[in-house]
DNA sequence: GGAATTTACTTGAGAAACTTACTTAAGTTT
DNA sequence: AAACTTAAGTAAGTTTCTCAAGTAAATTCC
């Protein structure tokens, strides 16, 4: 059996949509949500760094970023190691938003999972690493503070 | 071994980002190449449905379906059914749109794929099926015309 | 070592995308 | 056939983004 790509990618959106469509309960906007997921499961993060993974202009960023501070979700901090630079910190409010987004994904996984037979989990189960591979080699975890890259 | 739900939710939600931020070549806002997808992926539907699916106010569908129309992605067809209803068709252009996206990522995702390991891309596919069962379970594929369930 | 350039962020004005509230018209109920 | 409900469109206002310009810290380069 070799992998089929293009059926992959179909599933894939398929949950992409089933992810998306939450109700947003803190009136928060879709791009204002990603933002606090990249602080929550990234890490401290510069403004500049945040343009780069949203795909919105550095401006939006400092307007979603002054919103997410006015709502006590994130912090601003100055970076140490660069006078021009912040790092946005996310707060334990702003991490518990995002997990309870995450809660109610998990409560609904849940639910639908139950109803595949054992063999169909366990084939998830053992795709489970490599997925997880996959997803890794796209976004690299980002440690606090990246090395540049050697010239 | 056992499925589990929650890192296989942290693991979606990764995809998603990934599927999610690609550059939008048509100038099309993110509800609006979703409304477009639903069109593309499920077939024609009413304002009223496309409004359950996208989480935004029926005023919104019917100013985002006068937008795609305008750009020639959509067609209006009355109802036949149902005189004050409107049925919401994708045109080829329309779908070429989807189609172009998904096209690129698949291009992105068979380049990763190719640095798994072998095993891994089998275990992937193995998984394939009971993935797809999984989406389906969540949102079955609509026919044209859904009969009400029996009561 | 100090002017010129680049980088990181902010601000203000305006465009685009939504929401709320209302209207019109077709179907349903009694 | 009058009263109600449902499907869609319209108008006005808010929120969210972009574009252009501005400030301040770091870097480059004579």
């Amino acid at each position: 059996m070799t992998l089929r790509i293009t059926e992959l990618t179909r599933v894939l959106e398929e949950f992409t949509r089933m992810s998306i469509r939450l109700p947003a309960a803190q009136r928060l906007s879709f791009t204002t949500l990603s933002v606090l997921h990249t602080l929550s499961t990234r890490g401290p993060k510069r403004l500049t760094e945040l343009t780069a993974t949203e795909q919105v202009t550095q401006s939006a960023i400092t307007q979603i970023v002054t919103k997410l501070e006015r709502e006590g979700l994130v912090r601003r901090e100055p970076d140490p190691t660069d006078g021009r630079a912040i790092l946005v910190h996310p707060t334990p409010a702003g991490t518990a938003v995002i997990d309870g987004r995450r809660d109610e994904r998990i409560r609904r996984l849940t639910a639908l999972a139950e109803r595949l037979t054992p063999a169909e989990q366990e084939a998830i189960a053992a795709a489970l690493p490599a997925l997880a591979h996959l997803v890794e080699l796209s976004a690299p975890p980002t440690t606090h503070r990246s090395a540049p890259p050697a010239p």
